[in-house]
DNA sequence: AATGCCTCCAACCGCAAGTAA
DNA sequence: TTTACTTGCGGTTGGAGGCAT
């Protein structure tokens, strides 16, 4: 037999999120937590396939992401754990507190792969690639935004990690530090860190324009829930227990 | 200013793996 | 063991925005 879809297509929206779609998601998580995705679309009142909903929630709205480029020290990271996992990108993102398979992939293929390629290194075995390399071998030529001294710099900097690089060892498990986060241990996030994060303005901004300063704002969160407390007041209200806090969302 | 090309990344697709009955 | 279903993963795509001409 088939595989059957993961949903019925009929009638179910497909590509952006709006900010109203997030806000739906993100209340019905909040509220019940992350339970069977196959149900989450029809009991959070979303023409979305489950899916879809797990996947905007991992990948975006989960509060304990980070935002923003890899910084120089988590790129480093990624290329020294691609060289011993290879294409395992949740695997890598387990190592990386905050970030994602889909946002590591996306950085490898469009940032550290030219990079790689532009200091002589194959992306795919992390040696270096044959000196006889012509320009159509490589997938562009060296270009206008990396100037020859910053790949010499990056190349040089390369030489030190990969040094670093053994075949049994990864050589920093970014577990150990700070909070023991990994991707694959936080299945169900308690409330009360959901929150925590939305509120905390340190906490990541959503693309719509990246000004303000919390998912909430950006989701317009507070209006769309008939709130009538501002910023201040939530924050006030932050001693109280799970329950309060959630009735205080959903009320 | 208009047009075309390029880059980036959010989101999709399909398969694999895991699990319950 | 088989079947049906859910979840996770990695590859790929499409569109928005930026840049060059």
């Amino acid at each position: 037999m088939g595989r059957q879809p993961c949903c019925e297509k009929v009638g179910l929206k497909k590509g952006p999120w709006t900010p109203e779609e997030d806000r739906k998601l993100a209340t019905f998580i909040l509220t019940n937590g992350q339970c069977c995705w196959r149900a989450v679309p029809k009991l959070a009142g979303l023409l979305r396939c489950g899916k879809s909903c797990r996947l905007r929630w991992t990948n975006y709205l989960r509060p304990d992401l980070k935002r923003g480029l890899l910084s120089e020290y988590e790129e480093k990271m990624v290329i020294d754990l691609h060289a011993q996992l290879g294409n395992r990108w949740s695997k890598i993102a387990s190592h990386l507190p905050g970030r994602t398979d889909n946002e590591i992939k996306n950085h490898w293929n469009t940032h550290i792969k030219k990079k790689l390629k532009k200091m002589g290194i194959d992306p795919l075995t992390h040696k270096s690639l044959p000196t006889t390399t012509t320009t159509t071998e490589r997938e562009e030529p060296s270009s206008r935004d990396e100037p020859e001294e910053e790949a010499a710099a990056a190349m040089a900097a390369e030489t030190s990690l990969q040094s670093t690089v053994t075949e049994d060892k990864i050589p920093f498990d970014s577990m150990e530090m700070d909070n023991n986060f990994c991707i694959e241990q936080v299945p169900i996030i308690e409330s009360h860190e959901i929150l925590d994060s939305f509120i905390n303005p340190s906490s990541p901004s959503t693309s719509y324009d990246g000004s303000s300063s919390n998912v909430l704002e950006d989701l317009q969160f507070l209006p769309n829930l008939d709130w009538e407390y501002d910023h201040n007041s939530i924050m006030s209200i932050w001693d109280h227990d799970d329950f309060s806090i959630l009735n205080f969302l959903i009320n």
